[in-house]
DNA sequence: CAGTGGTCTAGACCACTGA
DNA sequence: CAGTGGTCTAGACCACTGA
């Protein structure tokens, strides 16, 4: 039963030869001519496969010179950067959100605020505790844009964090994450229950609404509590 | 000068009115009937467009209802894994590897090697040390299915490290990373020049070459000296 | 200058599914 | 059952660029 659309088989079977390695880095692909004699079908069809391919960075396409298998460089993995408040559901652990501090700032003052966002003016800062199952997970400290967010004023973040409560109020964002590591401050360590100076994970994350900062956040989680995945594939790699 | 294809100028004009927030998740997208009408252009065009973005996860498609602006939950980012010694010499650095230990094993009697890789049979364990400017600034810890790379037992480590080797031998492989953080143990420690229990950022992978396991690494980042990014976005983000 | 990929057209048939 | 998206066809013209 292979009910499969004719472009996704051309395109997995290409994509095969390239991760079975019967086609190596270099080598030419048969030109969308060739393949559409080959399939005995429509320039279209073969041309959706090819590009789809292009588009995940395994092959080059030149034109006049045909399509070659791509050298594996530095390779795009797909992460997952989910909201925290939904993993820890899925998990089916009790999640809460405890807000350890409040406070309005301008960036004309503050200027680790000014930093993180540039000159926007009033923001809210937050620092809270992700919570799982009464044991909390993750540090957070957040500045957030007020003159883009103006209600999160009066947000209530008793049911929900103030990622999640973004997430549904200023929908679709661009954003960058730097992932790092770092020892426990006085702050983190008190809040998490660890020791100063215990490896923690640090994800740094700027998010944007068009040319405007929404928010900048940073999460600290203690080591070995919490990992991020990123794969690279066709398929979800073999058990 | 808008030399772009019609059907990427379609895809940016609708992106941007979700990005901005003129279309907010769950609002219905113009049909591609509506579109085909409103740019003059053939329907095939449309459809490049809007799969493009319901392949990047910015809407829904359902047939007969029509196409929604989705919500966002668990974005897929992309995460750079670029090839260490690329990125050292990348940024005008020497880079070098100097190898620690070497060692000939068998998945039947290692049961670090086994738990990594499964029953693969002879594997080659290296651990070593990634150098930029004469710095240590990673430690890495392999283990190598030697079935699927048997020459890899006289390869010369002096030039290249493994892991930049195997790209060149084993050129398109599937992969799953984790990142976490970990307390540098005794080895970590001396190797890199800093103490016991410092924090340290940990990329675990596994590389499959089809379903066979080509290789496992650790690598293990002195906290603060380096960083992975990952990025959701149209463009890059602004300045 | 000739082969290749990039794009686009104007159709078509179908599966799906919600009004 | 009618509107929608998924797929596919059989063409077309063009820009690019390497033989």
């Amino acid at each position: 039963m292979s009910s499969l659309p004719l472009h996704e088989r051309i395109r997995q079977e290409v994509e095969s030869s390239i991760l079975s390695g019967e086609l190596r880095p270099g080598d030419r692909i048969s030109s969308e001519f060739e393949l559409m004699a080959h399939y005995g079908c429509a320039r279209m069809t073969v041309n959706k496969a090819m590009s789809a391919l292009a588009a995940a960075g395994l092959i080059d396409r030149r034109k006049r010179a045909g399509s070659f298998v791509a050298r594996p460089r530095n390779v795009a993995m797909m992460l997952d950067v989910p909201d925290l408040m939904s993993e820890v559901m899925g998990r089916g652990q009790r999640y809460a959100y405890r807000q350890l501090s409040r406070q309005i700032a301008d960036t004309a003052h503050d200027r680790q605020a000014f930093a993180e966002l540039g000159a926007v003016g009033r923001v809210l800062r937050l620092s809270g505790l992700h919570v799982a199952d009464d044991t909390p997970f993750a540090f957070e400290e957040r500045i957030i844009n007020l003159a883009l967010v103006p209600e999160i004023e009066q947000a209530d973040f008793s049911q929900e964090p103030p990622g999640t409560w973004l997430l549904k109020h200023i929908p679709w964002t661009e954003a960058e994450n730097r992932i790092g590591a770092l020892g426990a401050s006085r702050e983190h360590a008190r809040a998490l229950g660890i020791a100063i100076g215990e490896s923690c994970l640090a994800i740094d994350r700027h998010t944007w609404r068009a040319t405007d900062s929404v928010t900048f956040v940073r999460q600290v989680f203690v080591a070995g509590t919490y990992e991020l995945v990123a794969r690279f594939g066709p398929s979800r790699p073999p058990a």
